[in-house]
DNA sequence: AACTACATTTCAAACGTTTGAAATAATTGC
DNA sequence: GCAATTATTTCAAACGTTTGAAATGTAGTT
């Protein structure tokens, strides 16, 4: 049975014979309303199904109680995965949260942008795209007194933004140095797009762990990758390609990639294919499938990412951060070894 | 610059000099504003950075233009994917998107489902949890007359519901009738939970395929696992564990199954191992890393499910299509041969 | 009975938009 | 030059809620 009077305050307020800011306040448990009034509102409001209109409220309020995130898109694990601890953290504090994916496309990200700002989230949480130079549709929010958090993918330029990102520089460094300490000295870097902007802090990472133990940096042992697959070949076949500089270990910058590069190096059968041992960024499940899996993986700590990034923007919602006191939060990797 | 005074069609029509009403025609471009007033209302709008509140106009209008969407999870790939059909095609008419977890979970289904409700969502797609048999929290939507359209995972017992479905029978017969056609007369299934509602279709798919093409059925080829790695060890142990019905073929469930599976053979070094032909549904992109990959998978177009639920659901937001006059749509799956 | 004190309820305005009806201004025809 | 048209703008109510101020009701005190 389809009701066609929408429930409404107003409406409960005819049925019960009473004004609307009695039964209002009677909902929103005012002490000034009687107990006995109260029952009778609610158990009425429960029986009539009554659901408030949140449009209503978010006009009168000035708040909408929504939290949106740009990302990229949603078949990378490292943002699904984020989104767990945003959405978690938002909904235990009474917060919405609306996903919307740019598909790495700046056009749809600033519609995104747009679309999210009419919405009148109260605060935005956002992984920038590849292309995403301009920020004038990102720092209409700040304009708006609507804080931002980037997390992850960020403007590294810019210090005048609020960030949480990975701390890739410490989970490349860690990866280096457990290589190192097995014994490894030839140990290959394999990077991602330059334009990334912790593509850099990676390589840090991995310079600084060499340097701190004495290993020679040999520049013949570093190559870069887009996502394309050709390239990331092209990438290996060049790392091994130097015999006075034959790499035994590999930290790689992302998973796939690092798939890729185990798959070649097995195609090939490198004559040494079983002693290079292998470290990547992400820790999916799909690695107890493979069967020359990584030695070990970087997990970056995905769902404390979002947590981070949703708790700093909870609190400079809240204004318990000033929205200008621009913060930096780092969130440690992980090295998972995986076992034999 | 943090502006406080937030613009508002008032804000404007006081700069302005003129009425609420003029700026609010003069937007959304009426035939009888003047072209000239047109003008100068859309550059100061625009110079302005004029955000129209949507809480506001949800309220006028009585729709939200939102969609929401409740599925148990994104880590799932079908899920993902299925969002991105449904996503392009929103935003193709104007709709924008809320997408809610419900982890599985019927606790958290509920609260989904009330807070899209609050939202005054105009339509909802949802795939519910494992554990929903109760279905008062969504029939609801129905009741305010919003639509809701099922896909995937949907009440089976029910018929008065608008389903959008994997034809996951015919996904099944195919792939038992391309294994057949290659010759193998021992093709072993491996099922899924027995409470998700397609289970049996796909086993149907799988029975009809060998009775179609008279090859005999044994109850000793069939076993069931939920998704835990040790039950699903276990039920293939089982396959596995009769000689007169050796498996030559398997068709397994979904793709973690399948990929233990094929682990699992490969870990006790089974005689006729790289004879044991293997098709899942599910087609990620991990198969190409896997050494002994599937011969096949079963595409489920998740994309094509996703734009099938929304387009659907715009039919009916727009009346176009009865509320009670219950559709069910059925999106073909595709069988994909791997490798050469 | 009159007053105070307190408990409870109601009034009325506001949030930002839309839109049919009414008002006003500009143009045309004669 | 004035009525009749037509073009353009404004008025005012409505959507569903919240909330401080005002009004009303009740009980207690003298």
């Amino acid at each position: 049975m389809t009701n066609n009077t929408p429930v409404t305050l107003k409406f409960l307020a005819e049925k019960l014979k009473m004004s609307v800011s009695t039964v209002s306040k009677a909902l929103n448990n005012y002490p000034t309303i009687n107990e006995y009034t109260k029952k009778r509102v609610q158990e009425m409001a429960r029986d009539l199904h009554f659901t408030p209109n949140k449009s209503a409220i978010n006009l009168k309020e000035k708040k909408s109680r929504i939290i949106g995130i740009i990302l990229p898109n949603l078949l990378d694990h490292f943002f699904t995965r984020s989104i767990y601890g945003v959405e978690q953290f938002a909904t235990q504090n009474g917060y919405n949260v609306i996903i919307s994916q740019s598909h790495d496309d700046l056009e749809k990200e600033i519609q995104s942008a747009n679309m999210l700002l009419r919405s009148r989230v109260d605060g935005l949480i956002v992984a920038i795209s590849k292309n995403t130079q301009d920020f004038a549709h990102l720092d209409q929010f700040e304009n708006m007194g609507i804080p931002v958090v980037y997390y992850t993918r960020n403007p590294s330029f810019n210090l005048s933004c609020h960030k949480v990102l990975g701390n890739t520089f410490q989970g490349c460094y860690q990866a280096t140095k457990f290589l190192i300490d097995r014994g490894h000295k030839k140990i290959a870097y394999l990077g991602g797009p330059k334009m990334i902007n912790f593509t850099h802090d990676r390589f840090n990472g991995y310079i600084n762990a060499l340097k701190d133990n004495q290993v020679p940096f040999s520049s013949e042992l570093v190559a870069y990758t887009d996502f394309d697959k050709e390239n990331t070949i092209s990438a290996i076949q060049n790392l091994f390609s130097h015999p006075e500089n034959m790499p035994t270990a590999l930290v790689a910058f992302k998973e796939p990639i690092l798939f890729d590069a185990i798959k070649y190096l097995r195609s090939i059968n490198h004559p040494n294919f079983n002693k290079i041992e292998c470290i990547g960024f992400g820790n999916t499940s799909f690695i107890s499938y493979l069967d020359s899996p990584p030695i070990a993986s970087i997990e970056e700590n995905p769902e404390s990412v979002g947590e981070n990034a949703i708790k700093l923007l909870l609190q400079l919602i809240n204004k318990e951060i000033d929205i200008q006191n621009y913060q930096k939060v780092m969130v440690d990797c992980k090295l998972v070894v995986h076992g034999q």
